[in-house]
RNA sequence: GCUGGUGUAGCUCAGUAGGUAGAGCAACUGACUUGUAAUCAGUAGGUCGUGGGUUCGAUUCCUAUCACCAGCUCCA
């Protein structure tokens, strides 16, 4: 009987049977690895657990906590919710059924518009079919073949599909499970049955290939598990998220509101909200101080001459509201800060010796967002960039996206955010500028995150027109990656504002520009804050940092005594004068997420002390008034 | 902007198969003087998002519009 070596992630080489499959070799190892995978990663690339393997292959069993693995766990999903959806109403058209982080969908087309109750149906339906266990089965046909059987059926979606395949690709993979087939390169789960616990999310309106003019379709969201419980600490973390919500912590801590009669997408900061934003933004300006900026003030609005020179009105006027008449002539309100910059630039001559120039600004802009789009703090109308406008020299250019690039780093860690993930996104088709100011520019993002130590990913073809870039992810405390921080090179504007410097050869060379936002917008940051933190804010920002709760009105007195030394000692804090038992105004402050409460009595006048309550953590006991000015103002200092 | 949904007291929500509305919390008043997550009683509060239509009569039905929600597309 011939053999083939296989080698596995560990280095170790196996022989196994001729024709094996990885599924052989899993169950050759255990038996609960067997039960648990769900694909293999052959020679790098991965397959179905079923496939044969060949001599020397390098092998790994992939399970649900690879990503690969999760993909495909998903991505069957899936396949396993169109064929529900397909007996529940066998007339359904089916697009594209992609595995998403955090789960998958499928989007079709029927003749009932589906709710709620449709997808427990649906759900139903599932399950029935993953009781039957089905395998998925890989088979191929010509494209001819398919064009066939897709024409003989009608279906729109997969001929068109069939259609956009590559002219080289002669033979389309499907996937059959049960009586269910779907073109699909895969690779697929080894049954349905793998799948242990599902939940379908949501439905939704979407159009063919994400285009309004093009046939409307309907979308489920879905997630699955292998495990149940995984299902049920997936559906806690999604509750977990709803409680953190901005929108509903921002009322209920009264930070912010949106008002309807008065415009949507702009923001209203309530005095604890400012508060916290004057802090954010004290903590920011002195920061940029320390790291060789200096600010600028600027206008809102600007005369058509600015933005055409910028050509935003060319490029970006849908965006822009639309001007308002002053003189007879046309101003728009600035959506962003960038042209204004340029003209402090050009207010005077400016030499090599100057540069480089870095001018930071936070500056409020206006854009117009599409009605749909508006969602709380994170998208809105109005709202305040951390913007900054670098102007150096070619040979300046990547000390100083490094510099920028550990400004970042050190500026999300001061509000408690370490997980950061870094992407360079390089030239789109739609481009000025020539390739070899592209490339140069482009090599010089890469090698500033390499000497400065971060790992980064590449977005081809997804810089701006005028300039690659670097985008900052942000991971927060329930592990959701925000897009927050950008870094961008632009080759347009230096250009089209005839920006110049005198170099040392006594010459006119352009100067280098890059746009730069830390916290992205202000707006958008405290929405992440609030949520990052669930609304119980570090001392240091927090709008109240303690609260003076006397256990009657007898020690109003000494509350009163308290609270002035606190205030001198410049403490955010309150008097709690209300006439309630202690009960409930904890409750009340407990409620209103403040980091202390100072409960004062009989105990604590006659020792000048304080009882010392933290939040969601209690009684800490008594300690002196000055103890507890020196403590908190420590916390404080330490941004802990 | 598109698809679907929602809009009732400051907040969270009931309700009316067409006859102009209720609860809890919050607010206010009074009593209680309180020791670590809600003391009791009372009072007040709404042209039921806005405009138009149908009707004897609209918060309820129709329509337009504004806003919000879940997505799509786009984005800081």
């Amino acid at each position: 009987m011939e053999n083939i070596k296989l080698t596995f992630p560990d280095g170790s080489i196996k022989e196994f049977e001729k024709g094996s499959s990885a599924f052989d070799v899993a169950k050759s190892i255990s038996n609960r690895l067997a039960k648990e995978a769900l694909v293999a990663k052959v020679n790098g690339v991965i397959t179905d657990m079923y496939e044969p393997l060949t001599e020397d292959a390098e092998i790994a069993i992939l399970n649900f906590d690879d990503p690969d693995g999760k993909h495909a766990f998903w991505h069957s999903s899936s396949h396993l919710m169109a064929h529900a959806i397909k007996e529940l109403y066998p007339e359904a058209q089916f697009g594209v059924g992609p595995a998403i982080e955090g789960g998958f969908y499928y989007d079709f087309e029927i003749d009932a518009q589906l709710n709620d109750e449709d997808l427990v149906k649906i759900e139903n339906k599932m399950k029935e079919l993953i009781k039957q266990d089905n395998k998925f089965v890989r088979a191929e046909v010509s494209k001819e073949e398919a064009v066939k059987i897709y024409t003989e059926r009608d279906d729109f979606y997969k001929l068109e599909i069939i259609s956009d395949l590559d002219e080289s690709e002669k033979v389309i993979s499907t996937y059959t499970e049960g009586d269910f087939t779907d073109l699909c390169t895969g690779p697929h789960i080894p049954s349905t049955g793998r799948i242990k616990a599902l939940k379908l999310l949501s439905v939704s309106g979407s159009y063919w290939r994400g285009d309004e003019k093009n046939r409307r379709m309907q979308r489920i969201y879905g997630i699955t598990f292998p495990k149940a419980k995984m299902l049920e600490e997936h559906l806690a973390l999604l509750e977990e998220a709803k409680k953190r919500d901005h929108r509903k912590l921002g009322k209920q801590l009264d930070l912010f509101s949106l008002h309807e009669e008065a415009g949507a997408g702009m923001v209203y900061w309530h005095p604890k909200g400012a508060r916290l934003r004057h802090e954010i933004e004290t903590f920011w300006r002195s920061a940029h101080f320390d790291n060789g900026y200096e600010l600028l003030v600027t206008p809102h609005i600007g005369k058509s001459w600015l933005w055409e020179t910028s050509g935003h009105l060319e490029n970006y006027k849908d965006d822009m509201c639309s001007p308002m008449n002053i003189d007879d002539q046309d101003y728009y309100i600035k959506p962003m800060n960038c042209p204004f910059h340029i003209m402090i630039y050009k207010s005077g001559l400016r030499s090599y010796r100057d540069l480089p120039l870095r001018w930071a600004e936070l500056g409020t802009v206006y854009r117009f967002e599409k009605s749909g789009v508006l969602h709380g703090l994170m998208r809105v109308r109005g709202f305040t960039q951390d913007d900054a406008h670098i102007f150096c020299t070619p040979d300046q250019i990547e000390e100083e996206v490094m510099n920028t690039l550990r400004f970042s780093m050190f500026m999300w860690k001061s509000f408690g955010f370490d997980k950061l993930k870094f992407y360079i996104a390089t030239k789109p088709e739609k481009a000025v500028g020539d390739d070899s100011l592209w490339d140069k520019a482009t090599e010089s993002l890469k090698s500033a995150c390499e000497k400065v130590g971060v790992e980064y990913h590449t977005d081809e073809g997804g810089g701006a027109f005028y300039g690659p870039k670097i985008d900052i992810k942000v991971r927060d405390a329930l592990n959701r990656e925000w897009q927050m921080s950008t870094i961008q090179f632009d080759f347009n504007l230096p250009e089209r504002f005839d920006m110049t410097f005198i170099g040392d050869d006594g010459k006119e060379h352009r100067p280098f520009m890059v746009h730069r936002a830390l916290l992205g917008s202000i707006e958008r940051f405290i929405g992440v804050l609030i949520e990052h933190h669930g609304g119980a804010f570090p001392v240091w920002l927090a709008p109240v940092q303690a609260a003076i709760v006397p256990v009657s009105q007898n020690f109003l007195d000494y509350a009163e005594e308290v609270y002035e030394k606190l205030k001198a000692a410049g403490i955010r804090v309150e008097l709690d004068k209300r006439n309630e038992k202690i009960g409930y105004k904890i409750r009340d402050w407990e409620t209103n997420k403040v980091p202390y409460m100072l409960i004062v009595g009989e105990k604590e006048k006659e020792s000048s002390s304080v009882g010392v309550r933290k939040h969601k953590e209690g009684d800490q006991g008594m300690i002196g008034i000055e103890e507890f000015i020196t403590n908190i103002r420590e916390e404080i200092n330490n941004k802990s």
